[in-house]
DNA sequence: ATCTAATCGAGACGGTACGTCGAGTCTTCCC
DNA sequence: GGGAAGACTCGACGTACCGTCTCGATTAGAT
């Protein structure tokens, strides 16, 4: 999955034993943070098809040489910079009430995608379409660890006011599928009144009766 | 919208005045059809990314001067090949039971998505993100006539089955959302189950008590 | 050979029957004619290791795209610009006396290799060093044209001021050999006074008796 | 001219005072010599174009820095090879006979040339078309000390085999650039017969009557 | 039966970005 | 302070695709 992250001839992770280093020059974390910023402004401003390596080379004072060290493609650097800038991300709410935080959660998730993230996500969706192994890192970075803790919201209202046998994943596809939807073919736009709307009617759909 | 079908220099056009043709050859729709054939044939195949322009040209039998003469870039020449390969679309069933005809109406696009068109899909949204006027065309072109035949396919059933307030957009959005976020994040496999069970669950947040 | 000039897909020659034209657009001589003498011009301004396919390309109005459909490398594009350069070239000398007639033609050589063009030869012959295809090709297109009328014209002295039995080759490298060796090692300047000389200790060596 | 051999921030030498040497770790000499055999294996073997600053420093076991602290470029390493290898050079003979002499010793340089380090000669040559510095150093090192040898040899039979006047700079140009000009331009192989008859060719040409 | 206009296949063109490679420098730890 | 390891900047490389263009050859209606 992340192979998408390049480890060129056995270099220095940082989850191995903190105490003994890799030898040689280590990689320039500056350069790697510039980089990454340098990437997501670029998208936000410009977005992903009009951006090149060569630019994000320059605006973060790095060279293209370093970024191809690193990162297969521009896409992959992208993929990384989203898992650095959502690493902490608010984290599912638990109110008590299964409706509020549902209302929440698509709440937040919709500010993000209308925010300045949003060309990014886009950018990201469409990239994947054409490059299995960035579609890959793309479900396992982003997709993935959102599910889980949103699965976990969910089942704790298992037996209370979600149906015993309540398909969660379908119910995540059921709530976030529209959201992405109207992001990609855009022909909707994306407001706080759709999140409430969208939760009232999927969890009317599934609550305990 | 249509801008995208190129009408070069006030060219003959068979919507004109039957009796009166434009001099000169007239367009070969011999040509026509082997270029969007080879386009879709192409994606298919390969995938949006192994497309080039030249690909086309040489798989068609064309040069790239007719492609160009008649569309502005080779997403506009996927955006006809989809017009056509779905002129003939199955109508918005009418059962009698809105529970039916939505389970149909799902399946229906589901197998759509899975077979060999998925793929014309999945690159069309993704290049929609990356340019503005595919992305409404993409939208006018198909997915407009499918809603309005939808909405209208809903409404029947307004205060018989559905509640009179019914938002058909949103029912629009989460019930084919969740077929189209699985077709681009590819997260889960889109099965007749899923549409069965999406029926039933947006239905059921829906309908008249 | 001539491998060097690249003739992809069958394309137009100027050897076939010219009034059968090849198909499709006709190569743009102009071009061509542009990038051998931008190519000619920074050779000689800069030399052979400070100039780019890149700056050829800009010098010439003409796209780096081009060049590499028509050479394989920079050092190829010198090779035909020497050839146009040097297709007029002064023939062999006959003045009926041998040994006029290698002085004048010794002198000529230093004069050109003296002159601006002097860069170029360096060049060529330093590039052959690392490329097979570029010497051989170098050996077509220059030496053996010149060597062949050098030795047509010392043949017409053999037996009498030469011979009989002279070496032809032997010769034409110990006249020649010396000049490239001042050229390419540089230890000594190239001047008139050493064609005198050279001439008169070679052909003391080997005329008649 | 010894330019292109680095004395790095004021280090040891060994050409002060031996009692007093620098402080720190002394220049690795297995290195260095570890170096010098790589690179010059590296020529013979693949050629000079196919000689990098990391191939080098791989096969020596050496780290790129090293050869940079030592050497300014890829090209001193070259020569300082060469330096070392044609240290115990045969001397010029002395057999009594001029003809002898030069035939001998024309002999060995043609061996030298056809045989491993041939390559090598061409590279140096061939680089040093495009780097002054490096020419200067290849004829200082290389070029000058032979020469010297050589002429005295001539000098020896000046008045006797040879004219008093004779030009021994032109004579040693006419004895060995047909031999240089054969190795770089590659349009005759380099024969002991070539030797020969070259010997006696030009000797002819000069000696004293 | 020409003439005129627009199309067609072929393929060369200028341009832009790509991803790679080598040179030479710098930074870390180890000895 | 030297050395191995290896990351860094810089700049050129040769390739690929884009969308445009320029040919000769076709194919029609207009004259």
């Amino acid at each position: 999955m992340t192979a998408l992250v390049r480890e060129p001839i056995e270099t220095h992770r940082q989850d191995d034993d903190p105490r003994q280093r890799a030898r040689g020059r280590p990689r320039d974390e500056v350069a790697r943070k510039r980089i990454l910023e340098a990437a997501l402004e670029l998208v936000e401003e410009l977005g992903f098809a009009a951006i090149t390596t060569d630019a994000i080379a320059e605006r973060a004072g790095a060279s293209k040489a370093t970024i191809y060290r690193w990162w297969p493609n521009k896409a992959a650097v992208l993929i990384e910079a989203l898992r650095e800038a959502v690493a902490q991300e608010t984290p599912f709410p638990d109110t008590g009430s299964l409706r509020e935080d549902v209302r929440i959660q698509l709440r937040d998730f919709i500010k993000l995608l209308t925010g300045r993230r949003g060309r990014l996500f886009k950018a990201l969706v469409a990239a994947a379409q054409n490059d299995l192994e960035l579609a890959a890192t793309f479900r396992a970075v982003w997709m993935a660890p959102r599910r889980a803790v949103a699965k976990a919201g969910l089942e704790r209202h298992r037996g209370r006011e979600l149906k015993k046998d309540a398909d969660l994943d379908l119910i995540m596809d059921a709530l976030y599928g529209p959201l992405y939807f109207r992001l990609l073919a855009g022909h909707r736009s994306l407001t706080e009144k759709l999140a409430d709307e969208l939760a009232d009617t999927v969890l009317e759909g599934i609550r305990k009766r």
